[in-house]
DNA sequence: GCACTTCTGTAGCGATCGCTGCAAAAAGAG
DNA sequence: CTCTTTTTGCAGCGATCGCTACAGAAGTGC
């Protein structure tokens, strides 16, 4: 409701929502979310803190369509990894993608799922929680996709799907930590590929 | 100077400084630098923040000294990893240190050198780039290491310690976000013990 | 006793925090 | 045109931020 052809009711919004939650995203991603100050953000959004609330709620809920435009963005490589042929496969896209992405010249280094809010205070902890649950999450959709393998046949049947899916994102995880820390991309790229040279954790 | 075997001059402290260090260092494993207001520390400390800043200068100082305490108390099995006779016994003991450390009961989930200022404000860049320069040097120490004992004997020469180093860092890294993120530590550990099967990464 | 040094508690500094009230502005509907 | 709806810019809310000035307290050396 509250639309027709004709276009919305009220004043017409002077900016793209969808460009501002872009930038929104990157200062998310380079200060964390407690870091990154409402001001910062409108700021980088090109608008003012007025508009901000208006369109996106408050700073958490600005934070959560961040974290799901990052998912559906730059984190992306997740989902399409998981549709690999094989578990190497997979694994192998996993951390091709995270290195690729925490590593983007003119993109903060790191990961928003990890440094976007790993520690936080008392009032950052429902942001932290989300946090959590993304990174929980995608270490079960890798240790399902592997579970689909092992049925399969994919991967032999004694194959510990859990362990190998905490190995997979383990390393993720600490790529986007080494990647925070400034570490380039090609030796990140060489430690996946060595990480991966013994297959499947035999 | 200022001190003879009296005991010092003035209005001596009320509080232990090694005891109010330590509970600085819990409060800021548990929400990082910028998620511990002075408040929040000062009242940990058991102390007003007047004799906070007396005692340890400003909230970076102070960061700076519990780093160096988390760094000889919970990071000390670095340290001793090091000494371990044979690579493997390093980087194994260098991850069991890590699991051990980053999920003890009563104790903050994670480690300080990761979350403590992944990503920061402006105002935090200090701090961040002290704890990426603490992760650096970790990696440097466990490098040399290795390189030592490819010269050895006790790896192949064709051994690329830089990666190897890499690898166990990595590891290290992810399993301190895996910690903060809920993890438990019987699963880290599995996890551990499974990523150094295989080594030295042939 | 006195002078000197250092620590403690109170109280509050200016700045920034996340967030909002308000009226003018800009669109469609009648 | 008027009425309604939504956005915009401005200004500022109370709360908290890191930090400190100040005076009194508590110890030393003389």
């Amino acid at each position: 409701m509250g639309r027709k052809q004709g276009g919305p009711i009220g004043r017409p919004r002077k900016f793209d929502a969808d460009e501002a939650l872009e930038r929104a995203v990157l200062t998310f991603w380079e200060h964390g979310y407690e870091g990154a100050s409402t001001a910062q953000l409108a700021d980088a959004m090109g608008i003012s803190t007025t508009s901000m609330y208006a369109a996106f709620g408050n700073k958490e809920e600005l934070f959560c369509k961040a974290l799901e435009r990052y998912t559906e963005g730059p984190s992306a490589y997740l989902t399409q990894a998981l549709e690999e042929p094989t578990a190497l496969g997979v694994a192998t896209a996993i951390l091709a993608g995270t290195v690729r992405t925490t590593t983007r010249p003119a993109h903060p280094h790191g990961c928003l799922g990890v440094q976007g809010a790993l520690a936080a205070s008392d009032s950052g902890r429902g942001v932290r929680d989300l946090l959590v649950a993304w990174r929980n999450n995608s270490y079960s959709c890798v240790r399902e996709r592997f579970q689909r393998a092992v049925d399969d046949g994919d991967l032999p049947p004694e194959t510990d799907p859990g362990l190998l899916a905490r190995y997979v994102t383990t390393l993720a995880f600490g790529i986007a930590v080494q990647a925070a820390s400034g570490v380039g991309r090609d030796e990140l790229q060489e430690l996946a590929d060595a990480a991966l040279r013994n297959w499947p954790l035999s």
